[in-house]
DNA sequence: CAACGTCTATCTATCGATAGAGAGAAGGAG
DNA sequence: CTCCTTCTCTCTATCGATAGATAGACGTTG
């Protein structure tokens, strides 16, 4: 994998998660690294072949990201898995990739659909073995941090994720934001791009 | 409104459900209903606010259907609000409208992203008066049902949203579909297409 | 020489959008 | 009743921009 692709990915993985598939182009990527779009083909053939590609590599890092820490017990994971979703509406406020593919599947090329399926079913795998078998629990827990993504997009407001995302650890419930921060009328979903 | 405008409001809903904002075309929907697309400009004269009308047609809809029932208690509301979002997903494999938006929306024209966050600000608000003034449930209880359609979309099984929002009422537990079901090797997405 | 990576040049297809013409219904004025 | 105007809607034709993709030449590196 040269340095050129990998950059290429970069981008097209920080592309998809602000504006889903359909909300970039090949010229976009190549501006941005000084090349044409005729030479990002050489990397990756077609669109759907870039796209797929990034997704496989988004499941790698995301379970490198989760992976069980020693002396991990019980409910630590779902703490664990938190951290690693809240840390994509903090750092540029996009999506999880697969959150947004998965939404968008139904207009995607197959070879794209099947790999954010792949990410989900290991997703679910992980977590429910981790936290005792329940399958159930663990389509929850997923579920309910892709939503509150979402809703911290739509409000254009991160503190949206910790109140949707709070309740899943019952306990040792974090101090929130004042709730009186999501009331104002802010000025739509740019504020997150600031 | 014109006949052929809600026409015409109705396929761009079924599409941006399916595939977002940017996976359907004026050309598309003109000649689904035996127009050019010329003709589309006519109603709404550009794309952004064709889908900021749709936005606000599918809250005012979406109120209507999760209304107060005379006798409703407590509780009770979730198990309206799931039945809604399970709608999305039984009829024609959809997402919720604002849940797709609302991932997508930090590549929306500012009108259909402004619609976008009002409609969460409304179901939250509704929500959360109804459960007795929590917002953060609220918050919860939307974040999962969102979540819970990307499950059963990128699965391909309606079954996943239900294993997802099944914790959402804890007493008076549906009768789930055997879990079995999720776990054989399907062929993407694209079965709920079917 | 051979591979790799980028280039120029170009293709076909599609996008949202616009200008201006024309068909047809509605409705008031004579 | 007829004429004329106005409004609504769709049409043809076209624009400029952009999409993904391809063929083939060129230089660099090993």
């Amino acid at each position: 994998m040269s340095e050129t692709a990998e950059k290429l990915m970069d981008l097209a993985e920080e592309r998809m998660r602000e504006a889903g598939y359909h909300g970039f182009s090949f010229r976009e990527l190549a501006a941005k690294i000084g090349i044409k779009s005729a030479s990002v083909h050489h990397h990756f053939p077609t669109k759907a072949d870039m796209a797929a590609a990034v997704a496989r590599r988004y499941l790698e890092r995301f379970l490198e990201n989760v992976a069980p820490q020693p002396g991990e017990s019980g409910e630590d994971v779902i703490a664990v898995y938190r951290s690693a979703f809240r840390r994509s509406i903090e750092h540029d406020g996009g999506m999880c990739l697969s959150g947004m593919l998965g939404a968008e599947s139904g207009g995607l090329p197959v070879e794209v659909a099947e790999e954010i399926e792949n990410f989900f079913r290991k997703a679910v795998e992980d977590l429910a073995q981790r936290l005792g078998g329940s399958e159930e629990r663990a389509f929850a827990v997923l579920a309910t941090l892709e939503g509150a993504l979402i809703l911290a997009r739509a409000y254009g407001e991160v503190a949206a994720f910790d109140h949707a995302a709070a309740a899943l650890t019952d306990n040792d419930a974090p101090p929130l934001m004042p709730l009186a921060l999501l009331n104002r009328k802010p000025h739509a979903a740019e504020k997150l791009r600031a």
